[in-house]
DNA sequence: TGGCGCCGCACAAACGATTACGTCAATCGT
DNA sequence: ACGATTGACGTAATCGTTTGTGCGGCGCCA
């Protein structure tokens, strides 16, 4: 029913009788000041013709004259990981009510395919951008922000730019406190990509509060080797090749710990009895597998739609602060037997 | 470095010496047929200055002048998903091969979801649109074919409609074929969502080839109830309620599957000796869970290309037909212990 | 040598919306 | 009673590309 080709302003104009300037102001000012511009007859006139011809105005046309495109680039580093894909449905949804469309895309953790994605983003006009794959070590950030495109980071921080995150130090404490509790003292820790904020930060939480308690972790103890189920695995199997064993892991990720849980299964070593588990994030899963596994729950959503809404301040000009949110412990059965 | 205002075709033209035409021709054809429209040194000494100007042309003034945008809308239940984003990942490589960019975006399956994403997708005049939560029984998708909106189905089919699945039917039988082969007669289905293709057919295909055999598998072996670790938990449940219990169990999906492990476990029931558990996906969990998931291997990615050019196809106007690609057993711990 | 068909370009009109300026009443304050 | 303000619009330029049409000049064939 819909016209082949869709209504414009011009055509409610005509229809109207008044010029394409009172509809465009009519149309644009509709929340704010719906009569500021014109009178309520000729308001209500334009309103009713736009509905009823089924008016959407034309993004493209719109985004070439005013120059802003209402559109945000969101980079992951995959999103077929549960965190990023979590953190992405948190910035989605928050752009979905502003009236704002995203574009995602992997990045995969690889330099090249940062900057060229990027570049497409840019390309396509996008007011800003979020980085869920920030590194520690690259200058591409810093790049990118010398040329004065318009970003926050969420998930992983870097450097002194503009994060959304959670305070992964506070959850690396409160793993370690409640191993310490459990009398736990010989912890080896899954510490995910060495370039990744959240792994080493994490990582780093817990090695200072096992120093506060006179507790030191060995580097051999640490093992950087990715957040999935396999890097687990495999970090995992490295961990114990042989004794002596530790009497906790400490994954920083929930699929890295279920990796793990694996091999220690093929040890033979019982959970918690023998290794005390620890995971993070709080995936659906920790609560069911078998054995259910103690994990750090940090608010995935919220930061997604925090950064989103960080950048949006950001492009409108107010004064933005990075922000940490606070992690929670949730203890289950990888670390107190029922 | 990059001039504040970016280098426009105009800004071309006039380093250059020539018209703004020329230059659009130029750098368009530029793949095909470089020297069609203008002497060798022109197009070098276009080429040149976009280069070193930085030239990045305007989509937005593009898609005005050509109402094409480029522009594919992508519309799945949940990112969250694993089996829905690795397809979304293949919809977004393919995209981005060929220079086309996808917005993505949850329906959470629920129909007036489905209808206003849809519809933001086509305020920002996508070109076309691929499905990935049809739902069965829903007149929606019809509606917006009889609007002439060029879109493909994905990972569920649904009525006529061009969809590039996988052959769930198959996959089912490769199931039931597998537990006949153990001598594996009573199975419980965890169907997934009523609505769903996917989850219909794979119960449909194994029920049909238990059947064929001699074994009709009774409705109150089947449990539709969602595709998640929770949902696949409390079906099993309702079917482990009380003896009989089922000597097999199939999980139209492996998250489900990993539910259904903790109640077996719960229920003290060994896996495969007492109960066999296969899954659907093989999801990269599958092999790493202390007892690895026999499963079906579907082509999730694959599928996701498939998809987003079977549309492009659809766009440029050739015929297009469905495709059902093919799913593929994998044997694990599950099902035959080691 | 007249005519035809390139080649290599340029002109100018869109595409649909936004917005800096006008304009022309009617109203208001003093 | 008269300049100033306000209300309600309209004019026209502009954003950056694409594309149908036009136009000299040159080579070529009959």
């Amino acid at each position: 029913m819909t016209a082949r080709r869709p209504m414009t302003q011009r055509m409610i104009a005509e229809r109207v009788g008044v010029s394409i300037t009172t509809v465009s102001r009519v149309l644009n000012d509709r929340e704010t000041e719906p009569g500021r511009w014109a009178s309520s007859e000729t308001v209500a006139a334009i309103m009713a013709a736009a509905r009823e011809g089924g008016y959407r105005r034309n993004p493209h046309a719109a985004s070439l004259r005013t120059s802003r495109s209402d559109l945000v680039g969101v980079l992951v580093p995959r999103l077929q990981d549960f965190v990023l894909a979590t953190i992405y449905e948190g910035i989605d949804e928050a752009a979905a009510e502003r009236g704002i469309s995203t574009f995602v895309t992997n990045s995969l953790d690889r330099p090249e395919l940062q900057r060229t994605r990027t570049q497409s983003m840019l390309d396509r006009r996008v007011d800003g951008l979020i980085f869920g794959d920030a590194h520690l070590d690259d200058p591409f950030l810093d790049e990118i922000a010398a040329q004065d495109v318009p970003f926050v980071l969420t998930s992983r921080r870097a450097g002194d730019h503009v994060a959304v995150t959670c305070d992964d130090l506070a959850g690396g404490r409160l793993v370690a406190e409640h191993l310490l509790s459990l009398g736990r003292r010989d912890v080896a820790i899954l510490a995910g990509l060495p370039f990744a904020s959240t792994g080493r930060e994490r990582t780093q939480g817990l090695v200072d509060a096992f120093r506060a308690a006179g507790v030191e972790v060995p580097e051999r103890r640490i093992v950087r080797n990715g957040f999935d189920a396999t890097a687990g695995r495999e970090a995992a199997e490295r961990i114990f090749a042989e004794p002596p064993y530790p009497d906790a892991v400490f994954a920083t990720n929930d699929f890295a710990a279920i990796g793990a849980m694996g091999v220690l299964r093929d040890k033979g070593l019982r959970i918690p009895d023998d290794v005390a588990l620890v995971g993070y994030n709080d995936t659906p899963l920790a609560e069911s597998i078998t054995i259910s596994l103690t994990t750090i729950r940090s608010p995935m959503h919220t930061m997604g739609r925090r950064a989103l809404e960080t950048l949006l301040d950001m492009l409108a000009g107010r004064t933005v602060a990075s922000e940490r949110l606070t992690p929670e412990l949730v203890v289950r059965g990888s670390t107190v037997g029922r």
